[in-house]
DNA sequence: ATAATTTTTAAAGACTTTTTAAACTTCAAT
DNA sequence: ATTGAAGTTTAAAAAGTCTTTAAAAATTAT
Protein backbone atom coordinates (compact mmCIF):
# COMPACT_ATOMS: atom_id res chain seq x y z
CA UNK A 1 0.00 0.00 0.00
CA UNK A 2 1.05 3.69 -0.57
CA UNK A 3 1.10 5.65 2.00
CA UNK A 4 1.91 9.17 1.28
CA UNK A 5 0.93 10.85 -2.07
CA UNK A 6 3.15 14.35 -1.92
CA UNK A 7 2.31 16.83 -4.24
CA UNK A 8 4.91 19.13 -5.06
CA UNK A 9 5.80 20.80 -8.22
CA UNK A 10 9.69 21.57 -7.38
CA UNK A 11 11.52 18.07 -7.83
CA UNK A 12 14.43 18.79 -5.93
CA UNK A 13 12.12 19.53 -3.29
CA UNK A 14 10.06 16.62 -4.03
CA UNK A 15 12.35 14.11 -3.75
CA UNK A 16 14.30 15.34 -0.67
CA UNK A 17 10.69 14.16 1.17
CA UNK A 18 9.70 11.43 -0.88
CA UNK A 19 13.23 9.67 -0.14
CA UNK A 20 13.31 10.69 3.94
CA UNK A 21 9.55 9.53 4.15
CA UNK A 22 11.07 6.14 2.55
CA UNK A 23 13.97 6.22 4.54
CA UNK A 24 11.47 6.39 7.70
CA UNK A 25 9.77 3.34 6.43
CA UNK A 26 6.34 4.93 4.70
CA UNK A 27 5.73 4.45 1.08
CA UNK A 28 5.54 7.30 -0.63
CA UNK A 29 4.61 8.51 -4.74
CA UNK A 30 5.62 11.59 -5.85
CA UNK A 31 3.21 13.92 -7.24
CA UNK A 32 4.09 17.39 -9.81
CA UNK A 33 0.89 18.72 -10.24
CA UNK A 34 -2.33 18.80 -8.71
CA UNK A 35 -4.36 17.45 -11.75
CA UNK A 36 -2.07 14.10 -11.80
CA UNK A 37 -2.54 14.49 -8.04
CA UNK A 38 -6.55 14.36 -8.39
CA UNK A 39 -6.43 10.85 -10.91
CA UNK A 40 -4.04 9.20 -9.03
CA UNK A 41 -6.55 9.75 -5.84
CA UNK A 42 -9.43 7.79 -8.48
CA UNK A 43 -7.48 4.75 -8.44
CA UNK A 44 -4.94 3.90 -5.46
CA UNK A 45 -5.67 4.75 -1.75
CA UNK A 46 -3.19 6.72 0.63
CA UNK A 47 -3.05 7.13 4.24
CA UNK A 48 -2.02 10.90 3.59
CA UNK A 49 -1.82 13.78 1.37
CA UNK A 50 1.31 16.26 1.75
CA UNK A 51 -0.01 18.79 -0.39
CA UNK A 52 2.15 22.32 -1.51
CA UNK A 53 -0.06 25.22 -1.79
CA UNK A 54 2.78 26.85 -4.78
CA UNK A 55 1.24 24.97 -7.59
CA UNK A 56 1.52 25.41 -11.39
CA UNK A 57 -1.78 25.53 -12.39
CA UNK A 58 -4.13 24.65 -9.69
CA UNK A 59 -3.04 25.60 -7.06
CA UNK A 60 -3.04 23.99 -3.08
CA UNK A 61 -6.56 25.95 -1.77
CA UNK A 62 -8.27 24.63 -4.95
CA UNK A 63 -6.48 20.62 -5.01
CA UNK A 64 -7.37 20.56 -1.58
CA UNK A 65 -10.83 21.08 -1.94
CA UNK A 66 -11.23 19.28 -4.48
CA UNK A 67 -9.41 16.25 -2.77
CA UNK A 68 -11.65 16.71 -0.17
CA UNK A 69 -14.83 16.51 -2.50
CA UNK A 70 -13.79 12.90 -2.69
CA UNK A 71 -12.09 11.37 -0.11
CA UNK A 72 -11.58 12.31 3.45
CA UNK A 73 -7.88 11.46 3.86
CA UNK A 74 -5.68 13.85 6.06
CA UNK A 75 -4.11 16.39 4.08
CA UNK A 76 -0.90 18.27 5.00
CA UNK A 77 -0.19 21.17 3.84
CA UNK A 78 3.09 22.84 2.99
CA UNK A 79 3.72 26.26 2.08
CA UNK A 80 6.68 29.72 2.14
CA UNK A 81 3.41 31.80 2.96
CA UNK A 82 3.64 32.14 6.78
CA UNK A 83 0.89 34.56 7.04
CA UNK A 84 -2.19 34.35 9.22
CA UNK A 85 -4.45 34.77 6.32
CA UNK A 86 -2.74 31.48 3.74
CA UNK A 87 -2.72 29.62 7.12
CA UNK A 88 -6.67 30.23 7.94
CA UNK A 89 -7.60 29.93 3.99
CA UNK A 90 -5.48 26.28 4.26
CA UNK A 91 -7.87 24.82 7.19
CA UNK A 92 -11.09 26.57 5.53
CA UNK A 93 -10.78 24.36 2.45
CA UNK A 94 -10.04 21.37 4.60
CA UNK A 95 -6.53 21.18 5.71
CA UNK A 96 -5.57 19.06 8.81
CA UNK A 97 -2.12 20.84 9.43
CA UNK A 98 0.19 23.58 8.18
CA UNK A 99 3.93 23.45 7.81
CA UNK A 100 6.23 26.57 6.85
CA UNK A 101 8.41 26.38 4.40
CA UNK A 102 11.22 25.95 4.85
CA UNK A 103 10.88 22.89 7.37
CA UNK A 104 12.57 20.52 9.46
CA UNK A 105 12.12 17.76 7.54
CA UNK A 106 12.01 15.49 10.95
CA UNK A 107 9.24 17.67 12.36
CA UNK A 108 7.24 17.06 8.76
CA UNK A 109 7.84 13.13 9.95
CA UNK A 110 6.51 14.23 13.38
CA UNK A 111 3.50 15.71 12.05
CA UNK A 112 3.08 13.00 9.58
CA UNK A 113 2.82 10.14 12.09
CA UNK A 114 0.53 12.56 14.41
CA UNK A 115 -2.18 12.81 11.88
CA UNK A 116 -1.83 8.90 11.06
CA UNK A 117 -1.89 8.19 13.73
CA UNK A 118 -5.09 10.15 14.60
CA UNK A 119 -6.74 9.69 11.69
CA UNK A 120 -6.97 6.09 12.48
CA UNK A 121 -5.78 5.21 8.63
CA UNK A 122 -2.18 3.89 8.52
CA UNK A 123 -2.31 1.23 9.80
CA UNK A 124 -4.88 -1.11 8.39
CA UNK A 125 -3.35 -3.90 9.69
CA UNK A 126 -5.94 -6.12 11.12
CA UNK A 127 -4.36 -6.26 14.81
CA UNK A 128 -6.93 -5.47 17.58
CA UNK A 129 -5.88 -4.84 21.24
CA UNK A 130 -6.77 -4.50 24.62
CA UNK A 131 -6.02 -5.73 27.79
CA UNK A 132 -3.26 -7.76 27.31
CA UNK A 133 -4.94 -9.46 24.52
CA UNK A 134 -3.98 -8.94 20.73
CA UNK A 135 -5.89 -10.68 18.02
CA UNK A 136 -4.95 -11.00 14.48
CA UNK A 137 -7.97 -10.90 11.99
CA UNK A 138 -5.84 -12.17 9.43
CA UNK A 139 -3.69 -14.99 11.06
CA UNK A 140 -6.80 -15.63 13.40
CA UNK A 141 -3.48 -16.03 15.74
CA UNK A 142 -5.12 -14.53 19.89
CA UNK A 143 -2.76 -14.25 22.68
CA UNK A 144 -2.79 -12.89 26.09
CA UNK A 145 0.68 -11.13 27.55
CA UNK A 146 2.04 -13.06 24.49
CA UNK A 147 1.16 -16.51 25.00
CA UNK A 148 -0.69 -17.63 22.30
CA UNK A 149 -4.72 -19.13 23.08
CA UNK A 150 -6.27 -21.85 21.52
CA UNK A 151 -9.74 -20.47 20.19
CA UNK A 152 -12.34 -21.82 17.96
CA UNK A 153 -13.85 -20.53 15.55
CA UNK A 154 -16.86 -19.35 17.35
CA UNK A 155 -14.97 -17.62 20.30
CA UNK A 156 -12.91 -16.38 17.90
CA UNK A 157 -15.56 -14.26 15.93
CA UNK A 158 -17.15 -13.23 19.63
CA UNK A 159 -14.10 -11.79 20.62
CA UNK A 160 -13.63 -10.66 17.45
CA UNK A 161 -16.36 -8.41 17.27
CA UNK A 162 -16.28 -7.49 21.29
CA UNK A 163 -12.71 -5.95 20.66
CA UNK A 164 -13.91 -4.30 17.76
CA UNK A 165 -16.09 -2.75 19.68
CA UNK A 166 -14.12 -2.23 22.74
CA UNK A 167 -15.52 0.02 25.60
CA UNK A 168 -19.28 -0.38 24.06
CA UNK A 169 -21.54 -2.42 25.83
CA UNK A 170 -22.78 -5.00 23.23
CA UNK A 171 -26.43 -6.31 23.46
CA UNK A 172 -26.59 -10.25 23.00
CA UNK A 173 -28.75 -9.69 20.32
CA UNK A 174 -26.32 -7.65 18.05
CA UNK A 175 -23.16 -10.45 19.09
CA UNK A 176 -25.71 -13.06 17.95
CA UNK A 177 -26.69 -11.61 14.46
CA UNK A 178 -22.94 -10.42 14.07
CA UNK A 179 -21.57 -14.21 15.01
CA UNK A 180 -24.48 -16.32 13.98
CA UNK A 181 -25.93 -14.24 11.20
CA UNK A 182 -29.68 -12.80 11.21
CA UNK A 183 -31.44 -16.12 10.01
CA UNK A 184 -30.65 -18.89 12.01
CA UNK A 185 -32.44 -21.44 13.96
CA UNK A 186 -29.89 -21.52 17.20
CA UNK A 187 -30.85 -20.42 20.53
CA UNK A 188 -30.00 -16.67 21.06
CA UNK A 189 -28.99 -18.16 24.73
CA UNK A 190 -26.11 -20.52 22.76
CA UNK A 191 -23.91 -17.05 23.20
CA UNK A 192 -23.54 -16.93 27.30
CA UNK A 193 -22.25 -20.57 26.64
CA UNK A 194 -19.66 -19.82 24.68
CA UNK A 195 -19.44 -16.47 26.64
CA UNK A 196 -18.24 -18.72 29.06
CA UNK A 197 -15.94 -21.19 27.09
CA UNK A 198 -14.31 -18.03 26.01
CA UNK A 199 -14.09 -16.25 29.71
CA UNK A 200 -12.63 -19.77 30.36
CA UNK A 201 -9.75 -19.11 27.89
CA UNK A 202 -8.98 -15.36 28.41
CA UNK A 203 -9.65 -14.47 31.65
CA UNK A 204 -7.18 -14.80 34.64
CA UNK A 205 -10.06 -15.95 36.87
CA UNK A 206 -13.25 -16.95 34.82
CA UNK A 207 -15.37 -16.77 37.75
CA UNK A 208 -14.47 -12.77 38.38
CA UNK A 209 -14.43 -11.96 34.78
CA UNK A 210 -12.29 -8.71 34.32
CA UNK A 211 -11.32 -8.73 30.35
CA UNK A 212 -15.47 -9.29 29.04
CA UNK A 213 -17.82 -8.04 31.67
CA UNK A 214 -21.51 -8.65 31.88
CA UNK A 215 -24.15 -6.12 31.52
CA UNK A 216 -27.03 -6.33 32.88
CA UNK A 217 -29.92 -6.59 30.92
CA UNK A 218 -27.80 -5.65 27.65
CA UNK A 219 -25.44 -7.85 27.10
CA UNK A 220 -21.38 -8.26 27.09
CA UNK A 221 -18.51 -5.34 26.99
CA UNK A 222 -14.60 -5.45 26.21
CA UNK A 223 -12.14 -3.68 27.84
CA UNK A 224 -11.21 -0.31 29.84
CA UNK A 225 -13.33 0.58 32.23
CA UNK A 226 -14.03 3.99 30.57
CA UNK B 1 -20.49 19.89 27.71
CA UNK B 2 -17.03 21.13 28.57
CA UNK B 3 -15.22 20.65 25.56
CA UNK B 4 -11.79 22.16 25.79
CA UNK B 5 -9.54 21.84 28.44
CA UNK B 6 -6.50 24.91 28.44
CA UNK B 7 -3.47 24.07 30.93
CA UNK B 8 -1.57 27.52 30.64
CA UNK B 9 0.17 28.85 33.82
CA UNK B 10 -0.34 32.54 32.63
CA UNK B 11 -3.60 33.64 33.68
CA UNK B 12 -4.15 36.72 30.99
CA UNK B 13 -2.65 34.58 28.21
CA UNK B 14 -4.90 31.60 29.15
CA UNK B 15 -8.17 34.04 29.73
CA UNK B 16 -7.96 35.00 26.51
CA UNK B 17 -7.40 31.80 24.71
CA UNK B 18 -10.28 30.72 27.14
CA UNK B 19 -12.83 33.73 26.14
CA UNK B 20 -11.94 33.66 22.45
CA UNK B 21 -12.49 30.27 22.34
CA UNK B 22 -16.32 30.54 24.49
CA UNK B 23 -16.78 33.46 21.42
CA UNK B 24 -16.63 30.60 18.56
CA UNK B 25 -18.71 28.22 20.32
CA UNK B 26 -17.01 26.13 22.36
CA UNK B 27 -16.94 25.74 26.18
CA UNK B 28 -13.58 25.70 27.79
CA UNK B 29 -12.36 24.96 31.12
CA UNK B 30 -8.62 27.04 32.32
CA UNK B 31 -6.15 25.05 34.37
CA UNK B 32 -2.91 27.05 35.61
CA UNK B 33 -1.21 23.71 36.65
CA UNK B 34 -0.88 20.09 36.01
CA UNK B 35 -1.94 18.09 38.67
CA UNK B 36 -4.71 19.80 38.57
CA UNK B 37 -5.25 19.42 34.79
CA UNK B 38 -4.84 15.56 35.54
CA UNK B 39 -7.23 15.38 38.14
CA UNK B 40 -9.80 17.31 35.60
CA UNK B 41 -9.50 14.51 33.34
CA UNK B 42 -10.26 11.92 36.20
CA UNK B 43 -13.36 13.34 36.21
CA UNK B 44 -14.80 14.90 33.29
CA UNK B 45 -14.19 14.34 29.46
CA UNK B 46 -13.10 16.83 27.30
CA UNK B 47 -12.75 16.92 23.88
CA UNK B 48 -9.03 18.54 23.48
CA UNK B 49 -6.22 19.46 25.71
CA UNK B 50 -4.25 23.01 24.90
CA UNK B 51 -1.28 22.79 26.94
CA UNK B 52 1.28 25.41 27.51
CA UNK B 53 5.12 23.50 27.29
CA UNK B 54 6.19 25.97 30.32
CA UNK B 55 4.47 25.12 33.40
CA UNK B 56 5.15 25.87 37.03
CA UNK B 57 6.30 22.31 38.22
CA UNK B 58 5.61 19.36 35.69
CA UNK B 59 6.54 20.51 32.16
CA UNK B 60 4.39 20.07 29.11
CA UNK B 61 6.10 16.97 27.90
CA UNK B 62 5.48 14.91 31.58
CA UNK B 63 2.05 15.98 31.54
CA UNK B 64 1.91 14.81 27.82
CA UNK B 65 3.00 11.23 28.69
CA UNK B 66 0.74 11.57 31.40
CA UNK B 67 -2.03 12.44 29.96
CA UNK B 68 -1.69 9.54 27.06
CA UNK B 69 -1.59 7.29 29.60
CA UNK B 70 -4.82 7.87 30.99
CA UNK B 71 -6.41 9.34 27.34
CA UNK B 72 -6.24 9.08 23.63
CA UNK B 73 -7.65 12.80 23.68
CA UNK B 74 -6.26 15.12 21.21
CA UNK B 75 -3.37 17.19 22.16
CA UNK B 76 -2.27 20.64 20.89
CA UNK B 77 0.77 22.06 22.49
CA UNK B 78 1.58 25.51 22.24
CA UNK B 79 5.02 26.94 23.30
CA UNK B 80 7.49 29.85 22.94
CA UNK B 81 10.43 27.28 21.92
CA UNK B 82 10.22 27.09 18.37
CA UNK B 83 13.42 25.08 17.83
CA UNK B 84 13.07 21.30 15.83
CA UNK B 85 14.34 19.68 19.13
CA UNK B 86 11.30 20.99 21.41
CA UNK B 87 9.45 20.10 18.57
CA UNK B 88 10.48 16.89 18.17
CA UNK B 89 9.73 16.07 21.90
CA UNK B 90 6.71 17.51 21.73
CA UNK B 91 5.11 14.81 19.42
CA UNK B 92 7.48 12.17 20.67
CA UNK B 93 5.30 12.36 23.99
CA UNK B 94 1.94 12.07 21.91
CA UNK B 95 0.95 15.65 20.83
CA UNK B 96 -1.18 15.73 18.04
CA UNK B 97 -0.07 19.16 16.73
CA UNK B 98 2.47 22.11 18.23
CA UNK B 99 2.04 25.55 17.83
CA UNK B 100 4.89 28.57 18.26
CA UNK B 101 4.26 31.44 20.51
CA UNK B 102 3.33 33.87 19.84
CA UNK B 103 0.32 32.64 17.46
CA UNK B 104 -2.51 34.01 15.67
CA UNK B 105 -5.45 33.06 17.91
CA UNK B 106 -7.74 32.65 14.77
CA UNK B 107 -4.86 29.90 13.54
CA UNK B 108 -5.15 28.53 16.98
CA UNK B 109 -9.20 27.97 16.66
CA UNK B 110 -8.40 26.70 12.91
CA UNK B 111 -6.18 24.07 14.16
CA UNK B 112 -8.05 23.10 16.90
CA UNK B 113 -11.11 22.24 14.53
CA UNK B 114 -9.15 20.43 12.19
CA UNK B 115 -7.95 18.15 15.12
CA UNK B 116 -11.48 17.93 16.50
CA UNK B 117 -12.55 17.14 13.35
CA UNK B 118 -10.11 14.50 12.88
CA UNK B 119 -10.49 12.95 16.27
CA UNK B 120 -13.79 11.25 16.18
CA UNK B 121 -15.73 14.31 14.95
CA UNK B 122 -15.07 15.93 18.02
CA UNK B 123 -18.65 14.85 18.43
CA UNK B 124 -19.52 14.23 22.17
CA UNK B 125 -20.29 10.38 21.41
CA UNK B 126 -23.10 10.04 23.55
CA UNK B 127 -21.50 11.34 26.45
CA UNK B 128 -23.77 13.12 29.11
CA UNK B 129 -22.56 14.60 32.08
CA UNK B 130 -23.86 17.32 34.86
CA UNK B 131 -23.26 17.72 38.54
CA UNK B 132 -20.06 15.61 38.51
CA UNK B 133 -21.88 12.90 37.14
CA UNK B 134 -21.05 11.52 33.10
CA UNK B 135 -23.00 8.57 31.81
CA UNK B 136 -22.36 6.91 28.53
CA UNK B 137 -24.35 5.82 26.86
CA UNK B 138 -22.43 3.43 24.67
CA UNK B 139 -20.68 1.66 27.14
CA UNK B 140 -23.20 2.30 29.59
CA UNK B 141 -20.82 3.85 32.11
CA UNK B 142 -21.62 5.87 35.01
CA UNK B 143 -19.20 7.88 36.82
CA UNK B 144 -19.18 10.49 39.44
CA UNK B 145 -16.10 12.66 40.11
CA UNK B 146 -14.22 9.82 37.95
CA UNK B 147 -15.40 6.82 40.10
CA UNK B 148 -17.52 4.49 38.26
CA UNK B 149 -21.27 3.52 40.02
CA UNK B 150 -22.60 0.23 39.04
CA UNK B 151 -26.07 1.36 38.05
CA UNK B 152 -28.77 -1.39 37.16
CA UNK B 153 -30.81 -0.88 33.73
CA UNK B 154 -34.15 1.14 35.47
CA UNK B 155 -31.62 3.20 37.17
CA UNK B 156 -29.66 3.60 33.87
CA UNK B 157 -32.31 4.51 31.70
CA UNK B 158 -33.89 7.03 34.51
CA UNK B 159 -30.79 9.06 35.37
CA UNK B 160 -30.56 8.80 31.35
CA UNK B 161 -33.44 10.52 30.70
CA UNK B 162 -33.87 12.98 33.67
CA UNK B 163 -29.49 13.78 32.23
CA UNK B 164 -31.26 14.01 28.38
CA UNK B 165 -33.21 16.77 30.04
CA UNK B 166 -31.22 18.50 32.13
CA UNK B 167 -32.36 21.42 34.49
CA UNK B 168 -36.15 20.39 33.79
CA UNK B 169 -38.58 19.37 35.80
CA UNK B 170 -39.86 16.05 34.24
CA UNK B 171 -43.44 14.53 35.42
CA UNK B 172 -43.55 11.56 36.85
CA UNK B 173 -45.98 9.98 34.08
CA UNK B 174 -43.52 11.19 31.72
CA UNK B 175 -40.60 9.49 33.50
CA UNK B 176 -42.33 6.57 33.62
CA UNK B 177 -43.75 6.14 29.79
CA UNK B 178 -39.92 6.92 28.89
CA UNK B 179 -38.38 4.28 30.94
CA UNK B 180 -41.27 1.80 31.41
CA UNK B 181 -43.10 2.14 27.90
CA UNK B 182 -46.70 2.78 27.48
CA UNK B 183 -48.43 -0.07 27.99
CA UNK B 184 -47.00 -1.76 31.39
CA UNK B 185 -48.94 -2.86 33.80
CA UNK B 186 -46.88 -1.87 36.56
CA UNK B 187 -47.29 0.48 39.15
CA UNK B 188 -46.22 3.89 38.45
CA UNK B 189 -45.28 4.50 41.97
CA UNK B 190 -42.52 1.88 41.26
CA UNK B 191 -40.63 5.11 39.83
CA UNK B 192 -40.33 6.52 43.29
CA UNK B 193 -38.94 3.60 45.02
CA UNK B 194 -35.90 3.41 41.80
CA UNK B 195 -35.44 7.25 42.19
CA UNK B 196 -34.58 6.11 45.45
CA UNK B 197 -32.37 3.39 44.49
CA UNK B 198 -30.59 6.14 42.40
CA UNK B 199 -30.10 8.61 44.74
CA UNK B 200 -28.58 5.94 47.02
CA UNK B 201 -26.05 5.61 44.49
CA UNK B 202 -25.51 8.98 42.74
CA UNK B 203 -25.99 11.12 45.99
CA UNK B 204 -23.31 12.53 48.31
CA UNK B 205 -26.56 12.58 51.08
CA UNK B 206 -29.15 10.57 49.98
CA UNK B 207 -31.44 12.04 52.20
CA UNK B 208 -31.41 15.58 51.02
CA UNK B 209 -30.98 15.01 47.57
CA UNK B 210 -28.52 17.84 45.66
CA UNK B 211 -28.48 16.18 41.64
CA UNK B 212 -32.18 14.64 41.46
CA UNK B 213 -34.44 17.07 43.05
CA UNK B 214 -37.81 16.81 43.72
CA UNK B 215 -40.60 19.22 41.89
CA UNK B 216 -43.39 19.03 44.04
CA UNK B 217 -46.41 18.25 42.88
CA UNK B 218 -44.82 17.52 39.12
CA UNK B 219 -41.69 14.83 39.30
CA UNK B 220 -38.00 14.97 39.03
CA UNK B 221 -35.33 17.51 37.84
CA UNK B 222 -31.91 16.80 37.24
CA UNK B 223 -29.10 19.15 38.22
CA UNK B 224 -28.77 23.19 38.99
CA UNK B 225 -31.67 25.41 38.70
CA UNK B 226 -31.29 28.41 36.25
C1' DA C 1 -15.75 -45.02 8.97
C1' DT C 2 -14.12 -43.68 13.27
C1' DA C 3 -12.43 -40.60 16.45
C1' DA C 4 -11.89 -36.06 18.08
C1' DT C 5 -13.50 -31.67 18.40
C1' DT C 6 -16.80 -28.16 18.31
C1' DT C 7 -21.36 -26.52 18.83
C1' DT C 8 -25.98 -26.70 20.58
C1' DT C 9 -29.52 -27.73 23.77
C1' DA C 10 -31.64 -27.91 28.01
C1' DA C 11 -32.15 -27.50 32.70
C1' DA C 12 -30.74 -26.51 37.42
C1' DG C 13 -28.96 -23.17 40.36
C1' DA C 14 -27.11 -18.79 41.74
C1' DC C 15 -27.67 -14.34 41.73
C1' DT C 16 -29.63 -9.62 40.59
C1' DT C 17 -33.26 -6.67 39.65
C1' DT C 18 -37.86 -5.18 40.00
C1' DT C 19 -42.19 -4.84 42.14
C1' DT C 20 -45.34 -4.59 45.76
C1' DA C 21 -47.25 -2.99 49.78
C1' DA C 22 -47.32 -0.76 53.94
C1' DA C 23 -45.49 2.38 57.30
C1' DC C 24 -43.62 6.79 57.53
C1' DT C 25 -42.47 11.69 56.46
C1' DT C 26 -43.09 16.08 54.31
C1' DC C 27 -45.65 19.74 52.27
C1' DA C 28 -49.17 23.29 51.75
C1' DA C 29 -53.75 24.73 52.64
C1' DT C 30 -57.20 25.48 55.73
C1' DA D 1 -51.79 23.33 64.45
C1' DT D 2 -54.48 19.95 61.71
C1' DT D 3 -55.29 17.41 57.84
C1' DG D 4 -54.98 14.96 53.64
C1' DA D 5 -52.53 14.42 49.58
C1' DA D 6 -48.00 13.68 47.80
C1' DG D 7 -43.66 11.78 48.33
C1' DT D 8 -40.20 8.63 50.72
C1' DT D 9 -38.41 4.65 52.66
C1' DT D 10 -38.05 -0.22 53.79
C1' DA D 11 -38.03 -5.02 53.52
C1' DA D 12 -39.59 -9.00 51.56
C1' DA D 13 -41.67 -11.45 47.64
C1' DA D 14 -41.66 -12.16 42.86
C1' DA D 15 -39.76 -12.03 38.54
C1' DG D 16 -36.17 -12.21 35.70
C1' DT D 17 -31.33 -12.80 34.02
C1' DC D 18 -26.97 -14.91 33.78
C1' DT D 19 -23.94 -18.89 34.74
C1' DT D 20 -22.70 -23.34 34.78
C1' DT D 21 -23.13 -28.13 33.74
C1' DA D 22 -23.54 -32.16 31.27
C1' DA D 23 -24.98 -34.53 27.59
C1' DA D 24 -26.61 -34.78 22.77
C1' DA D 25 -25.90 -33.39 18.09
C1' DA D 26 -23.24 -31.84 14.44
C1' DT D 27 -19.10 -31.02 12.29
C1' DT D 28 -14.34 -31.81 11.12
C1' DA D 29 -10.20 -34.39 10.91
C1' DT D 30 -7.79 -38.84 10.75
Amino acid sequence: MTDILIIEDDPEMGQIIKDFMIKEGFSARLCPTAEEALELLEGESFGIVLLDVMLPKMDGYETCTAIRKKRDIPILMMSAMTDERSKLLGYETGADDYIDKPFSIKVLTAKVRALMKRSGGGEQSGKLSGCGIELDTSSRIVTRDGAELKLNAKEFELLRYLMEHSGEAVSKDELFNAVWGCDCFTEPSTVSVHIRWLREKIERDPNTPEIIRTVWKVGYRFGEQR
